[in-house]
DNA sequence: GCAAAAGTGTTGACAGTACACCCATGC
DNA sequence: GCATGGGTGTACTGTCAACACTTTTGC
């Protein structure tokens, strides 16, 4: 659901004291092993027609703020099951034009190769977006992407996120990619897998077969069952993933 | 303001969509130098009425989030410029009986030192409570204050919080106590202090005059100048604070 | 003198950093 | 054969955890 203010029925809802308006906004990252990107939709409607936004709508009376967010990215994007995280609250009085509106901002992490665009309905078109080249939002949505990029650094340090943004097996350096990426730092390739291996959460998924100028690397998965026995033996550290 | 759904003026407000009710919950943390604790205010009307509560209330279209949980905190404790954070978004359709009502949930940190429980107005009396033995409580806010400590630990580990709880000029042993009880954990006497001065972010604030059975300690005060310094030069590393 | 709580220093183990060298592949 | 990107190893350094002894004070 895209902001949209037809109302076919007419009906009308009467509350003794004011309410806001409460909608949830997305700041989907997507991944292709070499460059990360956020998705914006082009929005067909006033405020703000024809510039690019975040996919978000309003909740509904009969789900929270996380099926909401879940609903709005699956209509947008066909994705389900998607890691997805709430990061802030916007509620600047007049940050939306129309009237009162609280953003419930939620991050999402999807692999790009998994993801088909949607021919926009509501003649809104949706894109890709390199991270560092952005182009002018609505709203005050340029803030809430800056705040979850911080929120995704942190996040990327103590939960094993950047592996939702990866194939099932992945290699060395797109990890570590994906890391400097986020990060916004390098690091030295020898050490980056050391530590990594280090954390015994790997399994090998043999040499990578695609032909390439190079010698064939090795490719990795990600064992979630390991990690979440970790968790529970507590044998783990706080942050296992800070780089 | 707290629950309150009396009308004076019969005035009704009306939307072509349903909105939700939005309020702010608090979690405020108080601490003495030996325990932590809790405050929460009995009910005085219904729903769960008799029963403890966070304090909270409802937003004011006037006002962001911040602003109402900042009200919310000084009608109830008449603290001002308290260390406050939102930390979640609640928001389970069946959370209040009454209507559908969001909490946008913040934590608060205070002094107790600095702190004097107000007759409770709305017939309602507020409380501290230690945090390991907290009665049941209304609503879902016993989830609500499990969350607020998750992520008390978590912020304690990057941000110089602990010294909101603590009187400008304190003793290391009160400092280590609250991040015992804090983290749930127990630390060597002699590492923490080491660890914590290697920060360099502490003065010197002479010995303890309060007489006591023992040789009297080193005061210290948390530089606050000296740790924003190093933010913005960014020779401080991610988590400072984690111990 | 003794209990309580505080101050200080040493040591070994391990983790993190900075490097250098070799290997397979495509053109 | 050379550029590209990948694999492995070593040595140094610094941080962290474990731990013992001394100091002051009140009773």
């Amino acid at each position: 659901m895209r902001y949209n203010y037809d109302n076919m029925e007419n009906k009308i809802y009467t509350y003794k004291y004011q309410h806001p308006a409460v909608a949830t906004d997305c700041v989907v990252f997507g991944y292709d092993g070499k460059n990360l990107h956020v998705l914006l939709i082009e929005r067909g409607i006033d405020p703000f027609k024809g510039s690019w936004a975040l996919p978000g709508g309003f909740l509904k009376m009969d789900e929270t703020v996380e099926e909401c967010a879940q609903r709005e990215l699956q209509e947008e994007t066909n994705v389900k099951n998607i890691y997805l995280e709430q990061f802030h609250v916007f509620s600047a009085v007049d940050r939306d034009p129309r009237e009162r509106i609280l953003s419930v901002s939620f991050l999402a992490l999807v692999r790009k190769s998994e993801f088909k665009l949607i021919a926009g309905d509501d003649a809104a078109k949706a894109e890709w977006f390199e991270i560092n080249n952005l182009p002018s939002l609505a709203f005050d949505h340029k803030e809430i992407i800056e705040l979850a990029k911080n929120k995704l650094q942190q996040i990327l340090s103590y939960k094993p996120i950047a592996f939702q943004l990866l194939d099932k097996t992945f290699i060395m350096s797109e990890l570590q990619r994906l890391y400097e990426l986020i990060n916004e730092t390098e690091y030295d390739r020898r050490n980056f897998h050391k530590k990594m291996l280090a954390t015994s959460l790997f399994d090998d998924e043999g040499l990578c077969k695609t032909p390439m100028q190079c010698r064939a690397p090795q490719m990795y998965s990600f064992n979630e069952e390991r990690y979440k026995e970790q968790v529970k033996n507590k044998t783990i550290k706080k942050y296992p993933f800070d780089f």
